[in-house]
This record gives structure tokens, C-alpha cells and sequence, in this order.
DNA sequence: CGGCTGACGACCT
DNA sequence: GAGGTCGCCAGCC
């Protein structure tokens, strides 16, 4: 899981600035899947959970790294601190990730920003 | 090898 | 409240 790797992160924090290792893809799934359908979290509280504030960039890169064939990860539950739908580069939000969202119940305005954001955002302890 | 970019975010004017 | 700046780090040119 990713607690386990958690604290690895963490002793980077204090050392020198190794931060990003192998095994981060796979704590970032970890708590991308840990995300309940009908849910939202976003980048920023997926790097914090695993200890790290300043590394969302990566935990993007991360995502962005997933391939087509992996379905089982539900990135498009992640969205940024606004509640706005990733966009890829050309400035435009995905239209599968708001059929993906909308499909779960997801309600995403024409601005590509979640409707209700707040409420359904992951509630982490 | 140096510099720029990017599915981001917090902090400072 | 809005907008600019810096940090972070892996890839690519």
C-alpha cells in the first residue's frame, strides 16, 4: 500500500531532495483507487497524502503517464484545487473525463468545473 | 549539457 | 479578489 512507501517519502523530506522514486506511479494509483465512484480529489491532497505538498506537478505527470489499457485506475476522479477538469495541453478539458464523471453522477458546467465540488470532494482523515 | 515544459499548488504583491 | 512568482522534478529539444 501506500503507507508503506509513505514513510520512504517522507525521510526524503528531511535528507537531501530525492523525492520522486520507483514505486511512485504506484502510490499515486493507490490513491487514485482509493477514491469512491461519485467522488473527486485533486492533485495537491493526492501529494499530500503521500507526504509530499509540493509534488502535484509529478503527481500529474504520474497520470499522464497511465496507459490506455489501464481502466482500472479512475483518474478522472482527479481533478486541480478548483474543481476544474484537467486539461490536457490544448486548453481544452477532456471530453472522456466529463463523460467518465458523468457517468458516475458527476455533474461538470460547460467550463469544464465540477458542479457541487466542495461536497463531493474526498473527505480525507 | 542547459534550458524549457507540464494532467499543479501555495504564497506573495 | 485577481494576478504574478516560485517550487518541484521527470522528459524532451
Amino acid at each position: 500500500m501506500a503507507a508503506q512507501r509513505r514513510t520512504r517519502y517522507n525521510s526524503a523530506l528531511h535528507g537531501p531532495h530525492r523525492v520522486v522514486g520507483e514505486g511512485f506511479h504506484e502510490d499515486v494509483f493507490s490513491e487514485v483507487c482509493a477514491v469512491p465512484a461519485g467522488q473527486v480529489t485533486t492533485y495537491g491532497d493526492i501529494a499530500a497524502a503521500l507526504g509530499l505538498r509540493s509534488v502535484a506537478r509529478q503527481v500529474g505527470w504520474a497520470l499522464a503517464a497511465i496507459p490506455e489499457d489501464r481502466d482500472d485506475v479512475p483518474w478522472h476522479r482527479v481533478v486541480n484545487a478548483k474543481g476544474e477538469i484537467a486539461r490536457r495541453g490544448d486548453g481544452l478539458p477532456s471530453d472522456e473525463q466529463r463523460a467518465l464523471l458523468a457517468a458516475e453522477g458527476i455533474e461538470v458546467n460547460e467550463a469544464g468545473c465540477i458542479v457541487e465540488f466542495s461536497a463531493r470532494r474526498m473527505q480525507r482523515p
